[in-house]
DNA sequence: TACCTTTCTTAAGGTATCTTATTTTTTACC
DNA sequence: GGTAAAAAATAAGATACCTTAAGAAAGGTA
C-alpha cells in the first residue's frame, strides 16, 4: 500500500461521527491511534456492529466508497483518535496504480473476505457463548478495552444476555 | 480473468462431494451448468450453508485454497453439473499475472467482500422473515430451484420454521 | 399404477434470547 | 473527593426459534 498517498492525518475526540448511514463515503479511514466502529441502527433503534478498527486497521463502507452509493453503515470514534483520511480519488482508480500496489490491495481484500466468511459461519453455526469466546481469542486486546455493550452489538446479543454469558462462564471455570 | 488458463471441464452427478471439510482445497470451481453449495456440518450434525454457486459463479474455500490450510467447508453438487476446475498453481501466484488480471481479481474479491458484509449485517440485524425476503430478492431464480431445507440452512433457520414463515407471509398477503 | 423415498407442513412443548425494570458498579467531571 | 451520568449486573416475564413427531404432498422408479 506504500505508494498510495495519504491525504491528511486528523485528530478526533471520542464519539465523533465520521460517516453517517445514508451518506456517500468520501474517505477510507486508516487508524493511527484509537479505535473506530462501523455500525447500523435498525428500525427499532438497536445498534449492530459490523467492524472494529483499532490501530493499523482500515475501515470504510466499501460499497459506498467504491460505487458512490449511500452507505449502509455509520462510522464513529469510540476513543480519542488519530486517523489518516484516504480519499476516493486516491483509491478508486485502481488501474493507475503500480502492479505491486494492486497485488497488495487484492491480498487485503482477500484477507478481509476470509475474515468476513469466518464471521458468517460463526453467526450461522456457533452459539452466542462460542461467538463470545471466538471474539476474545481473535481480539484479546479489545476484550479489555471495549465496553461490554459494544462487544454484545458485535457478536449479536443484548448487553444483558452477554452479561449472563460471562457470569455462567465464570461460574463454570470456578472448579 | 481471461488470461487464467482453465484446466478442465468435468461433469458431476447431483450429490457428489468435490471438497471435504478438513481437506486442503486443490481447486476453485467455476460453474458452467448446475449448482454447488459450500457448507459446514456442526457438531450436532446440522448443516449450515455458506454460499450457493449457480451458473457463472465461482466457489471454493478461499482460505484453504490460498493458504493451504484445512478447509472449513465442504463443497457439493446440488444438481447435475458441468464445472471448470481451476488449480491452485494457476491462481496462487498472483504476482505472475498481467496487471489487468490482478485488477480483475481485486475487483472480484472486493465485490465478494461487499456481498459478505451485507450478509453479516443481515444476520446481525434482520429478522429471519426479512432474511428470507432478502434471499428471494437476491436470488429470485434459486427460490424456485432449491429445496426449502437448503434455503433454510442458508438463512439460518430450521426447515420447519421457514415453512411457518412462508405460511404467515402467504396469510398476510391474502388481503 | 403402485410403491418407496424425499420433501413439506403442521402442531406441541422446550430452550435461547429479548424486553423491561431495578439495583449496583464504574466512569467522568466540577 | 463528591456527585451526576453511564455502564454493568440481576431477575422476571415475553417472544423467537428449535426439537420432536406425525401426517400429507410430491417425485422417482419398477
Amino acid at each position: 500500500m506504500k505508494s498510495i498517498k495519504i491525504n491528511s492525518l486528523k485528530t478526533y475526540k471520542k464519539g465523533e461521527i465520521l460517516l453517517k448511514q445514508g451518506e456517500t463515503a468520501k474517505y477510507g479511514y486508516l487508524v493511527k491511534k484509537g479505535c473506530l466502529k462501523s455500525y447500523t441502527v435498525d428500525n427499532v433503534g438497536k445498534e449492530h456492529i459490523m467492524q472494529f478498527a483499532p490501530e493499523n486497521w482500515m475501515i470504510s463502507d466499501l460499497d459506498s466508497f467504491t460505487n458512490q452509493v449511500p452507505s449502509s453503515v455509520s462510522i464513529e470514534t469510540i476513543e480519542d483518535c488519530e486517523i489518516f483520511l484516504i480519499s476516493k480519488s486516491d483509491f478508486i482508480d485502481i488501474d493507475s496504480f503500480d502492479k505491486e500496489v494492486v497485488v497488495d490491495i487484492a491480498n487485503k481484500f482477500r484477507n478481509n473476505l476470509i475474515a468476513s466468511n469466518k464471521r458468517i459461519l460463526g453467526l450461522l453455526s456457533a452459539t452466542s457463548e462460542q461467538r463470545y469466546i471466538d471474539f476474545t481469542e481473535t481480539y484479546p486486546t479489545l476484550v479489555q478495552r471495549l465496553p461490554l455493550k459494544l462487544i454484545a452489538a458485535y457478536i449479536g446479543v443484548t448487553p444483558e444476555y452477554l452479561s449472563g454469558i460471562r457470569r455462567r462462564m465464570a461460574k463454570k471455570s470456578e472448579h
